[in-house]
RNA sequence: GUGGGAUUAGCUCAGUUGGUUAGAGCACUGGUUUGUGGUGCCGGGGGUCGCGGGUUCGAAUCCCGUAUCUCACCCCA
């Protein structure tokens, strides 16, 4: 038998429901937002991930899906949706139209990593990027818009938010952090690396000891310039005044390279390990450095799987109709008659000769709201028997 | 990449110290005698016991390998 690959699987029956029920609610919500669809393509040149989430990340480092393709290109399935719209973004020009743009997405995602609750190698992602606006209102907007499809959804969450700062304050601080890391012998292997590649990253390290020796380090947020501090202290004073409860935190880093000022995380508790179900934020360098004009940008996305696994879908309910024929003669009536009413109702038939009550079980198992029958009896009176199921009535139709 | 647990029917799981033809519930399907569904009763189909080796007279059961699932580390959505 041949199988799907390892963290990968089929959508069907409940969670397509969910997935379909899902897509549509968040492209309502984000509509009202003004963000309109964009699709680009999974498979991307290998340099644009290197260049934008960075070769620093454990996404780009470790777990990309890279390979030759026949044309001798150095290929790559997408690990996440940002990199390609701001691609799209560049490649279309839209950064010397100037404006603001605003785009949804959303579609698979590969990484090559061990799977386990709420991590696969191919999963789904609802994401939306803004282009053009600077205003730490539109950080705020994004946000919002979060929480907005949280809420509908009515999942409870922890929002952790933090700034990463700009290329004004993140440089001097990074120098005089990487002087400090050097005062330290007993950092952990990763975040010895961490200091060479990107080494805010070493304020997420789980590992106690590190944690403990960093207590003496410069924090980011007390080197903040005026700009970064004012802009994170509004945001937060508006989230305050929206009733959006938040922690800050300092040690968020995220693991992708390309985010500045704005980071934040929804997270729940009903998830286990994998508790993200949403990040995002600004990263205005990202544009400039894939060969765009400076454009301010932030966006998020929603990991679908785990979202799935906290909603569900409200009850359908009997719908349609189910027909049936009790003789030979009669199939080819209610062949036709199906299809006649197929033109306003959702209907299923039976090909099969049965018995009124193999017809009535059957109708019920599909969930049907009507079984509309025709045996030797309707045949001859040009009529069709109809019970509705939910309100045990019958009535009886002419036909021609 | 590292560690723990698991893998027997479509699903959830039994299966004794290794011993005849591997079971149950649910699901599916048919019947229940005149054309009335969900919940009664009776019947039926469905398994190379994840896969590959080994030990043994004999393996679902013991040993080795491997794949996948799962949970966690790590990382992230």
């Amino acid at each position: 038998m041949i199988r799907t690959l390892r963290g990968m699987k089929d959508i069907l029956e409940d969670e397509n429901q969910k997935y379909l029920y899902f897509i549509k609610t968040c492209t309502q919500i984000v509509n009202r937002y003004g963000f309109e669809f964009i699709g680009t393509p999974i498979l991307e040149d290998t340099a644009l991930f290197k260049r934008s989430v960075g070769e620093s990340s454990d996404i780009v480092s470790k777990e990309m899906y890279q390979f030759i393709d026949k044309g001798d290109n150095d290929v790559c399935l997408r690990p996440e949706g940002t990199a390609g719209v701001v691609r799209s973004f560049v490649e279309n020009k839209l950064d010397r139209v100037g404006g603001v743009h605003k785009f949804y997405y959303h579609g698979p995602m590969f990484r090559y990593e061990r799977p386990q609750k709420g991590r696969f190698r191919q999963f789904h992602q609802f994401g939306v990027e803004s282009f053009g606006v600077d205003s730490y209102l539109e950080d705020v907007l994004i946000i919002k818009m979060i929480k907005d499809i949280l809420d509908t959804f009515s999942i409870k969450y922890t929002l952790l938010i933090n700034s990463l700062g700009c290329d004004l304050c993140m440089p001097p601080f990074k120098k005089r952090l990487v002087a400090f890391l050097d005062t330290l012998d007993a950092l952990c292997e990763d975040c010895q690396k961490r200091k060479r590649t990107n080494p805010i990253r070493v304020f997420d390290c789980k590992n106690n000891n590190c944690q403990e020796l960093l207590k003496p380090s410069p924090r980011l947020n007390e080197n903040f310039c005026q700009k970064c501090e004012s802009d994170f202290s509004n945001i937060l004073k508006l989230l305050d005044a929206l009733g959006i409860s938040y922690q800050v935190d300092p040690n968020l880093v995220r693991g992708l390279d390309y985010y500045s000022k704005t980071a934040f995380e929804f997270v729940s508790s009903d998830l286990g390990a994998q508790n993200a179900v949403a990040g995002g934020g600004r990263y205005d360098k990202l544009v400039e450095y894939l060969g765009g004009r400076k454009t301010s940008a932030i966006g998020f996305a929603i990991g679908i799987e785990r979202i799935l696994q906290m909603i569900e879908v409200p009850k359908k309910g009997r719908v349609g109709y189910y027909f049936g024929a009790l003789c030979d003669e009669a199939i080819d009536v209610v062949f036709k008659e199906a299809d006649k009413k197929r033109a306003t109702d959702k209907v299923t038939l039976s090909y099969d000769v049965k018995s009124l009550k193999a017809h009535l079980k059957a109708a019920d198992k599909q969930d049907a709201r009507y079984c509309a029958i025709i045996g030797e009896d309707e045949l001859l009176n040009k009529e069709i028997w109809i019970k509705d199921l939910s309100e045990k009535t019958e009535v009886k139709e002419r036909f021609e």
